[in-house]
This record gives C-alpha cells, sequence and structure tokens, in this order.
DNA sequence: CCAATATTGATAATTAATTATCATTTATCA
DNA sequence: TGATAAATGATAATTAATTATCAATATTGG
C-alpha cells in the first residue's frame, strides 16, 4: 500500500461514513457511487491492506463466513445483526462485565456478544 | 431415520455423554471407540437427522465455518471457546438480559455470548 | 431365516468466500 | 513529461466444510 488511489480512498471513505460494519459486497456497492468500476478484487486486497495496517478490523458472526469490517479503535461495544436484510448495526454501552462467571480454571481473554432480531426497517 | 443403527447409537451417545458443543471431527473419535469403522459421512447424516428430530442443536462460532452440536433441550446458557484447543465449553448462569440496550425500534429476539480465552488445560 | 430396503463408508462433487493471476492502467518522482 | 513499478479489474484457482453418489452391508417385519 504504497500509493494513494481513489479505489483506496473510496473504501476508507466508506467505511468512515457508516458506523456500522460492513461486508465487502456493501463496500462495493457504496463505494461504486465514487467510483463507478471498481471492482470486487480491489475491495478484497484493500481491506486486507488496512487490517494488516491496523485501520480497520474484521468482524466475524457465527453461521456466516462472510467478514465484515470497521474504523478500528472505537471503545468496546457489540453488534446487532438483522435476521431479515442481514445487516449489522453497532450497540453502544457495555459496561465491559458481563453477568456471567467463567468457572475456575478458565482465563476469559475477550467476550462477543451477538444481538438477533429485526432492524427498525425490517421490523414495519 | 427409520431404524436403529449402532453407528446412530454412538453417535447421539457421545454427545449425550459430553457435556459441551462437539464438531462433526470429535463426535467422529469420540463415537469410533465403540464402533471403530465409523465413517464420517455417517456422522454427518446422523448430525443432520438428529437436528431435522428436534434432539440436537447446531452451535456457531464467530469465524468457524465448522458446525458443532449440543443436545437440545437444556436451559439458556452460554459457551466458553478455548484459543488454544478450540473446544467448546458450556457456560452456566445467564440471567436472559445483559446489562445492553438494544436502541428504540429494534426487535431483539435472541442474544449469543461467546468467551474467548483459556480452558483450563491449556491454561497451564 | 429372508426379502426388502434403509443405512453405511469411501470418495467424488458442490458451494461460497476469498485469493492468485496477468494484462492493462495509473500514481509517483526525477 | 516519461519511466517505473504499484494498483486495478476480470476472472480463474483455491480452500474447507458439507452433501451427493453408489455399491456393499445390516436392520426389520413377516
Amino acid at each position: 500500500m504504497e500509493r494513494k488511489t481513489k479505489q483506496r480512498n473510496a473504501i476508507l471513505a466508506t467505511l468512515a461514513a457508516e458506523n456500522r460494519p460492513l461486508s465487502t459486497q456493501e463496500i462495493l456497492e457504496n463505494a461504486q457511487k465514487k467510483v463507478p468500476n471498481l471492482g470486487i478484487a480491489t475491495v478484497y486486497r484493500a481491506v486486507r491492506e488496512f487490517v494488516d495496517a491496523g485501520q480497520i478490523t474484521a468482524i466475524n458472526l457465527p453461521g456466516d463466513p462472510s467478514q465484515r469490517y470497521e474504523i478500528k479503535g472505537k471503545h468496546h461495544h457489540h453488534h446487532f445483526w438483522c435476521r431479515a436484510c442481514g445487516k449489522l448495526f453497532e450497540l453502544e454501552g457495555c459496561s465491559g462485565k458481563l453477568n456471567i462467571k467463567t468457572p475456575k480454571g478458565f482465563k476469559t481473554e475477550l467476550h462477543e456478544v451477538i444481538f438477533r432480531g429485526l432492524c427498525p426497517k425490517c421490523k414495519t
């Protein structure tokens, strides 16, 4: 990643503009508004490089093999995953501690919480 | 699933004996102690049938495309996933409510929590 | 016990996300 | 501006879990 290109600018700007993790397809579709003939291979290459460079983070969901990406450096948070449209949303306010205890002997390093249900648009 | 076979008995007994979700490979290895030349295809077929029959449930983990299975009907609980050995463990005691609020307009239907870290065996 | 057929085991096929390839285009710097 | 090499876009290849295929085996009801 040695040169500035409009493709990479558009991809990073897309991620910065949305306050939720985006799939590679979502990135492609949004960034194509700025760079119409952007290809999916460039999206994959760019997100890999941004991840390596520490600028974005990959988000994985249980049962979904595709990756989503969000800007790195946000405070601790979790996500809401709409079962209808498949979009992922950011949720505020996890204290960092959950009222679930791990038994003696286990060393917890992190926790992930995923809420599932319907987003406002799909609920109506 | 119309006939009783030693293969399916061994597979279900394996899942019942462990109090944690098992991958198809773990099921295969454990059940082979009872049915030595058990094949992986039979494991896949059996778990699919047990899921359809409502006897077991598939568990998915973020970033791991392979499925794990546990006996259905347990009370609400979550899991601990060891990053070293990859084994999944059952955790007691989720109140069902977390101290994370979803914004207005979202309808939460369920939540999943995954703890990651080291299990007792891998910690030492 | 026997016939009918469900099940098994070995392995080929599938599937979907991601990565590699390569000719063409483009950013950068002298 | 022009040379150089990085980046792009189209698409082929890869990868790993799961499913399908099919001949051989085993269960079950009579």
